[in-house]
DNA sequence: TCTGGGGTCCTAGGACCC
DNA sequence: TCTGGGGTCCTAGGACCC
């Protein structure tokens, strides 16, 4: 790699967001083990620094580590994803103005365009976007810079590990890079899973530098073409450019587990009457139409066989449509489909797929669909609604059968915003 | 008793066509 | 009767990401 014309990029990746959200928020979170939990306070979907050192994994179930959160008085919060989108969006616009272009690729982590920074500057500018996002937003963050986006994602992991890079790591040449690699597992290379991984390992593939070096056509063939990529990507070659518009969304979908189970028709129909609703709303927000709808309702995973059932089936909307009402109405259709009797259903949720702007919606009019769901009206009715909504708060208009059931409350009550002991979660878990 | 939610891309295989 | 290559479209399922 000659030093200072081949592209840069930049990894913006925030430290342990969730965590780190719930502290600028509650300073005295600070220094603490901190974890924050999915829907039903499931499992670990953020944890701080000092409870990673408790052996708390990613995704752990809490259920099964909860002498640890007890005995180490871990502080545990229920997941508000309002507040870190709002938070997300902070930083998004902080970095928007200190480069010429970036891709926000998560809600915690972007790519930054730092071409023409100059290779010696490039350590420098990484320092300062740093301190600024700390100080605009109280978010820190970590920044990895390398020649590819796949080895800007392994530098961003060593700038987190290792302490001496104090938040920024630079892989700027090839030795640089493969010192890197030889260091880290290949399963913790971005686009390698668990199953790849598992894959790898047996054939004497062990560290990412094994990956970079192996037979090309072999990692074709067994790991396919985003495999290849990975390992061309590794080498220092770029396949992945840097999204620069948001690409229009394929399919919207909303879909929830059930603190308890649910046995009876009515009580998955509010359910899903309310998905439907909330995917409604995000597609409009997106400003699109959907011509495919599909509906699942399922048992835990975790039954026996006999127990088990997943039940799901997809539709053509009569009119590509964004009205809530047709597609509430076509979601009670499918789920009565569905819908088998004896069984303890855990999750429903609903997808919209087939997805196209708004812009493209030829109005003509169909003889055989009575009521014109991809018209005016509808578009007026939900213009209302959306207004009344937003102003009000979601829900102050709904569909009938979108009503607040028991269920929908216990859940709430299930998952406070603001919890701060095991003990309090148990507290209302009787 | 208690295990998240929302996405994308790729492949394999079948049906069908020229 | 037998035989060939090259497409497309669709769906289900696998694998991965945060």
């Amino acid at each position: 790699m000659p030093p200072g014309d081949t592209p840069m990029f930049a990894l913006v990746d925030c430290n342990n967001f969730y965590v780190s959200c719930e502290r600028v928020f509650n300073p005295a979170l600070n220094g603490r083990p901190v974890v924050v939990l999915s829907n039903n306070d499931g499992c670990f979907i953020a944890r701080s620094e000092e409870a990673k050192a408790l052996g708390l994994p990613m995704g752990g179930a809490a259920f099964k580590f909860r002498d640890i959160l007890r005995k180490h008085r871990v502080a545990i919060h229920s997941a508000n994803f309002p507040l870190y989108g709002d938070l997300s969006s902070r930083v998004m616009n902080t970095l928007a103005g200190l480069v010429p272009a970036m891709e926000v690729y998560s809600i915690d982590e972007a790519f930054l365009d730092v071409d023409g920074f100059g290779r010696l500057g490039l350590m420098e500018h990484a320092r300062m976007i740093r301190r600024a996002v700390r100080r605009s937003t109280g978010i820190p963050v970590s920044i990895g810079i390398a020649p590819t986006k796949t080895l800007a994602k392994l530098a961003n992991r060593m700038a987190k590990k290792s302490h001496g890079f104090e938040g920024v790591c630079m892989l700027g040449d090839t030795a640089a890079a493969r010192q890197a690699m030889a260091m880290v597992e290949v399963g913790n290379v971005w686009g390698i899973g668990r199953r790849h991984q598992a894959f790898l390992n047996r054939n004497g593939v062990m560290t990412t530098l094994d990956l970079a070096d192996a037979p090309a056509s072999w990692v074709r063939k067994h790991l396919h073409i985003t495999g290849a990529r990975v390992q061309a990507e590794l080498n220092g070659r770029s396949c992945l450019p840097l999204e620069l518009v948001r690409p229009r969304k394929q399919s919207i979908c909303t879909s929830r587990s059930f603190g308890t189970g649910i046995t009876d028709k009515a009580g998955l129909e509010e359910a899903v009457s309310h998905y439907a609703t909330k995917c409604a709303l995000k597609l409009r927000g997106e400003g699109g139409i959907a011509g495919l709808l599909t509906v699942f309702a399922c048992t835990s995973p975790f039954e026996e066989p006999p127990d088990r059932y997943w039940g799901t089936r997809t539709v053509a909307m009569p009119v590509p449509t964004q009205d809530t009402l047709a597609i509430v109405r076509a979601a009670e259709a499918v789920l009565g489909d569905i819908f088998r009797q004896g069984f303890r259903y855990k999750k429903a949720g609903v997808i919209l797929g087939e997805i196209a702007p708004r812009a493209d919606i030829c109005p003509a009019p169909s003889l055989f669909v009575q009521e014109d769901a991809s018209g005016e009206a509808s578009s007026r009715l939900m213009q209302a609604l959306d207004a009344v909504n937003s102003r009000y708060g979601q829900g102050t208009l709904r569909v009938a059968s979108d009503a607040p059931s028991a269920w929908k409350q216990r859940q709430e009550r299930l998952s406070p915003h603001y919890t701060t002991s095991w003990d309090d979660i148990i507290a209302i878990h009787p």
